[in-house]
Parts: structure tokens; sequence; C-alpha cells
DNA sequence: GTCTATACCCGGATAGAC
DNA sequence: GTCTATCCGGGTATAGAC
């Protein structure tokens, strides 16, 4: 899939993986050069600094998310579908998911410079799930079906476990859209 | 409730908000005696080291976590029950939930200095929601209603809002039990 | 119990040679 | 494109006076 194996590119999978296992604060421009089998200052070649990797980590997978949500402005989409694109998403970006929300060091990095608000993202899929005119505990649903597609998508991979080629088995997919959409329905 | 507001009861207080806030790694020393009105040398006095502070505030909710799952093993708990429960944890320790998994420093300093080896807490959870003879689809949806139980519970604590005396609204409680429990039921 | 001062280390980042 | 060397800041922790 990936044409060739630039350094950059190295770069941004090493640094995805042990983002990843040690979180983004957790590692060092020193454990990835040392990973890369280079010094730090090679790195600084590639890179002008560590969250620049970060960012352009992140820049696909917030372009798909942000997509997604845009598009759904012109033509809502019914909850087994917005939940299976969630659920896809999640399987996608499995590495990214995982730092994203466990890093206030991250969160922070995206509030700060990205287009969007992004911690409104959140909001506006609740939104999308809850229905237009949504009391609290259909907020609550929405909390639960949303809590299900992301969550459960990464337990799920890492019960695959080993090699498993970041494909999310049909069968498991089903299941954890059926468990969501049961969660959403009253 | 607590007695006396002794210097390390404040301390923990001020611990337990900051570390929520920018996580553990991200919280420094500096910051708590700052929010203390104090140096951090005073600091060393009540506590030996930054991971003690944090030991001392996990302490608690760990032990009850335990002593949940150890209760099982003699008279399981009916599903509605558990996830009852796990609700109630995580409303009672809300920060605290926060903080574990979401550094994974943190999740080194548990697995590594606790009695339980403490990665298989969670696994005793979804193996007692998945039953006895599960197959991987009914491991799924244990997940899932886990998921429910922990996410939705902050979530909608957080939705409370500002003064909110970290009590979990029981309508609130209701709305999340039964949505983990219509992600559990097949 | 709290202070000042400081040791020590580690992380991000830069300069400049090769 | 990678190296050596180094700067700087901030973090944990300690020594010792008060």
């Amino acid at each position: 899939m990936s044409p060739a194996s630039s350094t950059k590119e190295r770069i941004l999978g090493i640094a995805r993986d042990l983002f990843a296992r040690q979180g983004y604060t957790g590692t060092s421009i020193a454990d990835i050069a040392r990973e890369l089998g280079t010094t730090t200052a090679a790195l600084y070649y590639h890179f002008p600094s560590k969250a620049d990797i970060l960012r352009a980590l992140l820049a696909d997978p917030m372009a798909a998310y942000t997509r997604l949500l845009d598009g759904m402005r012109d033509t809502p989409l019914p909850p087994e579908e917005l939940l299976g694109a969630l659920i896809d998403l999640a399987a996608e970006s499995r590495e990214l998911a995982v730092i994203i929300d466990r890093d206030p060091a991250v969160l922070k990095l995206i509030t700060d410079q990205l287009p969007q608000p992004s911690e409104q993202l959140n909001e506006q899929v609740i939104a999308a799930l809850a229905g237009p005119d949504a009391d609290h505990l259909a907020t609550i649903r929405a909390h639960a079906a949303y809590s299900v597609t992301k969550n459960v998508t990464l337990a799920a991979m890492s019960l695959g476990a080993p090699g498993a080629d970041n494909k999310l088995d049909p069968a498991d997919r089903a299941e954890i859209l059926h468990a969501a959409l049961r969660a959403l329905d009253q």
C-alpha cells in the first residue's frame, strides 16, 4: 500500500507504534530515534518538532472524521449507518484512536491548533445520534451507543491479537453495531 | 465526611483534581505545591514521592474493585447487579477512573506494584459478564456493556456540569444500566 | 512543617561539521 | 541526510537552615 519506505514514512510508522504503546507524552524523540537506528538530530531533519510528527499522523483520520460530520449536515444518516461509519473510522485508525483521548497533552494539541474546535466534534456526533429534539436521557443513550462503537472496536481488534492485519472481522463489526443500536434504542 | 482538612488530605484533594484534568504525567509536583500555597520541598515532607501520592489516591477504589470481584467468586451476581455495581464504582471514584486508563505511566505503576496483576481485573469483569461458556461474540457484548457502565457514567457526570456534587442522578443511573443491559443481551 | 538552594537527570531542540 | 556536541528548560528529589 505505501509506495516506498522513505525515511519519513518509517518515522511515522515507528511513532504511531510507540505513541500507541507508551502514549505521546511518554514517548521521547530519543525513543523514536533509537528504533529508527539514528540520532535525535537526524530526526529533526525530517520533522521540525515532535508535535509535527503527531500532526502528520492525525491529519488523515481527523479529516475523515470531519468529512463524515460535514456530510451529515446536508444528508443526515440513519443511526445504523452513522454508527457503522464510526466503527469503521475507529478500526481504520486504531492506534490513533488510542492516542487521541488518552493523553491530555494530545487533546490540547488538537484543540489548540486544528481548524475546528474538535472537542465539539464529539458533541456533534452525540447530537446526531440523540436526534433533533433529544431530552437528557436520549443524550445518555447516544453516549452509550458512541462509547460502544469506539471502545469495543478497539477491544475487538486487540482480542483478535497477534498478527491480525489491522482488519476488523466482519462478524465482529456486525455484533458491535447491533450492540450499539440496542444501547441507543430505548 | 472527611474529618479534618489536614495538609495530607489537602494535598490528596488537589492532586486528584489536577491528575484528573492534566493527567498524572502532565502534572508536576510544582503544580500541586503552587495550588497548595507552598514549595515542592514542603510536599516531600508529607509524601516521599509523586508516585506515592498516586498510590494513596488509588488504594481505596482499587480495594473496592477487588473486593467486588473477589466476592463474585463465591456468589456470582446476576448481570444487572454487577453492571449496577460497576456504575456505582465509576461514579464514586470518578476522577480516578479518568486517571487510570488514560495514562500509560499510571497503568505501569499499577501493574508493577499492586498485589494483583490488575490488567486481568478487567478480564475478570468481562468473563463474569460474558458468562461461563462464552463464545467470541458473547465476549464482545460483554465489552459493550462494560464500556457503557464506565464511560457513560463519566460522561453523565460531566454533563451534570458545574457544582454537581459528585453524585450520579438516579434517573441517569437507571438509564445507563438499561442501556448496558440491552447491549449485553443478544 | 516549611523554607532556600541546589543537585541531578532527561526531554526537546539547535549549530555546524561531514 | 546523518553525525557530534551542546544548550536550555523543566522535572523529581534532597540537604540543611529555620
